[in-house]
DNA sequence: GACTATGTACTAACTGGTACGTCCACGTCA
DNA sequence: TGACGTGGACGTACCAGTTAGTACATAGTC
């Protein structure tokens, strides 16, 4: 790292321009996300987000190169940011049923809170996910939850309280599947069946529903 | 150059026009269909619909108007063909566990039968619902399936084999979401958990490990 | 002075939508 | 039965607005 941060800057005032490639990137980045979580990809217009930026439609090529390279972009850093909160998981001092519980909570509870990354991701399959298979960033994440998950399957296993055997990766997306859903498809859902899922009471209703549903699966009958 | 001068026709293309409106409207809404399911809606082109049509765009705005007007009636035959099965699912001389495990079955088989819907659904959910709920049509159509379920929980509970008590709305949700989730992100989650969402095996698999958890579920402890 | 960062003004191609004219089907009436 | 004419079905050519991307000039920074 050379020059970031320090310096106490004013920035405001497009009076005299400061050269702040650092944040002019983050700016940029920022608004992209929001349009293309909007939007989607060919919904998006470059000009909408140079518009809402503190800089121009030039810059976004300047460092981006292209639309899809901004898209690209968006995805590495949406994607990068919930691994990081994944690998900050702490669940092995819980036994293995309070262990899964927490994690279907953490789950549940990112995923309501992050739905541009919902929606990210939904746009992205719209696309059979060919820019995900383009960024060899996203490609190559190792996904630390399934870790966790394989540890605490493993833990519960061998304590006898988890009668079924089965593949972590399957088992994460028992859980995420409900999660997801319940944010991607609240409006469909939400105006079919009448229902506001984002009140706080069926959220609660459904956070515990999911916990009980993955819970009563491990342990077998 | 103003008027065309061409009157003397190159007669080959203009062999014998016939007038079929009913199946010109059905081909237009057949590609339609794929297109708006394939790109979205700001992606698909309406050049593109009416080049693999037999007939012009010319009559794609003769019959439905606008674009958005064509997809709305897109998404109002997807809807309709579902409700049309579901209603005809006949559940009621299956005793309650294995009626319930026949319609995870059911809704299993379906979605991950028809992609095309899934991702209109998707779509659809990129724009908030906001065509759905323009249309009356889609809006209106309680959905069948719902009061399956609840006769369904209903018998299961008077037998006492279901010591649950749950929201049949809720329930369809949980046995909704990860058939959808399965065909509608199986391009991100396959890229980056390395897995073929659509091989055999592993199809065979989720379909039982999602009755399995539903019934578990239902049974409770 | 050299290299990076930034702003302005522009364009070539695309895209939804339409003006306008023609053709087909079918009922009417001589 | 056959000419006719009327309204719906259809095709061609085109337009006007939009949009991703760029040429060029300039300002900041070490």
């Amino acid at each position: 790292m050379s020059m970031a941060e320090d310096k106490g800057r004013t920035d405001k005032a497009a009076a005299s321009r400061k050269n702040d490639p650092e944040s002019t990137r983050r700016d940029i980045l920022a608004v992209a996300t929001e349009e293309f979580a909007t939007h989607g990809l060919s919904g998006a217009r470059v000009d909408a987000i140079a518009e809402r930026t503190r800089t121009t439609k030039r810059m976004i090529y300047y460092y981006f190169g292209s639309k899809e390279g901004l898209y690209i972009a968006v995805l590495e850093k949406v994607y990068g940011d919930i691994r990081a909160v994944e690998s900050d998981l702490r669940l092995e001092d819980l036994d293995p049923e309070q262990a899964i519980r927490r994690l279907v909570e953490f789950t549940f509870d990112y995923e309501e809170a992050h739905p541009d990354f919902i929606r990210l991701v939904s746009i992205e399959n719209i696309h059979h996910a060919k820019y995900i298979a383009q960024s060899s960033a996203i490609r190559n994440l190792n996904v630390p939850v399934i870790d966790t998950i394989a540890e605490i399957l493993a833990r519960g296993h061998r304590q006898g309280v988890f009668r079924v055997d089965v593949d972590p990766v399957d088992l994460h997306m028992l859980i995420s599947s409900f999660c997801f859903f319940r944010v991607s498809n609240q409006h469909s859902f939400g105006t079919i069946f009448r229902q506001d899922l984002g009140a706080p009471e069926i959220r609660g209703k459904h956070r515990a529903m999911i916990g009980d549903a993955v819970v009563r699966y491990l342990k077998g009958d």
